[in-house]
DNA sequence: GAACTTATGTCGGTGC
DNA sequence: GCACCGACATAAGTTC
């Protein structure tokens, strides 16, 4: 027997697939964990550049934000936060 | 010796203080988060009631994040990021 | 009419409504939010106690994880754990 | 002048090169962003996988946290973590 | 110490 | 009816 005593030769391939199939699993997460992490980098440098040049990171943000919207969710959002904005007394713009 | 000789009777002492200072140090932030999450519970009843009365949560949470910033901070915000969305031709408002 | 002429009335009123429930509910929850960043300064004040006398706040947050969770969750967890760990030659303790 | 009347032409000029340059940022963030977003999706079919052949997502992600730690803080924490559960009485394993 | 990212919990929607 | 799923919100950790 492969591993001390403790199994028989059936379940301890059973196991072993089942390690194997979770190994392949979680190494194919650390690669996507990998590359997604390098854009994340690729991402602050870009932000990085913009500040250097003057533009507002956070800012940037927003608008990215705001462009990543559909019109009319956007056009939606606007308008109620206007009216409860008004409705408040906060002046917006 | 009161715990079976693995230590001198001084170190049991010293050990036992450490112990019951973070006991202490540990019930005191379980309670402070006991009390944190009961208000939480309230906050999101009263979000609850807007929505029940026909008021969108989401907007409220907006519009109380802008009340919370300061004035001047508030108004230089709306102020670049209207101009940044000007120079994308994203249309505010 | 109290606004300048722009609507009835009655639905000035409405709208006063509106605004006025409004403006309670959003008053309801920034109390509330005070309450509650009051709290977790306190909170965060005890993590500053602890550190100053050399416990290590990260790991009291851990260990306050666990303490939360019901017991058979915890041992539930704890195995599963163990299992995947061992599985990947990941030794822990 | 291109733009009805408000600013010099040479001021014209700058804005649209400033204006021009955020377009540009904008743009790469925004497609970088679109990258990051199809790793995650893929990310998150790998747990689906995972989920449907029995494996437990949630201490899959533990086991990925705990193997990219660098092996000494893994077995400092470990050990803090442990002495203080028992300092509580806390059973872990 | 501020901001961004990740992880967790919750909730509303939808399929079986 | 229950359970999964995506969206949202919060909390924690990490980084600059």
């Amino acid at each position: 027997m492969s591993e001390i005593g403790h199994n028989s030769a059936t379940a301890d391939q059973a196991e072993t697939g089942a390690n194997e199939r979770l190994r392949l699993l979680v190494e194919r997460v650390e690669r996507l964990e990998e590359e997604k992490q390098d854009i994340a980098d690729d991402i602050r440098a870009v932000y990085g550049e913009a500040k250097a040049v003057g533009f507002d990171p956070k800012i940037m943000r927003q608008v990215i934000r705001l462009r990543k919207m559909k019109p009319e969710d956007r056009v939606y959002q606007q308008q109620v936060l206007a009216t409860y904005a008004n409705a408040l007394g906060l002046d917006l713009l």
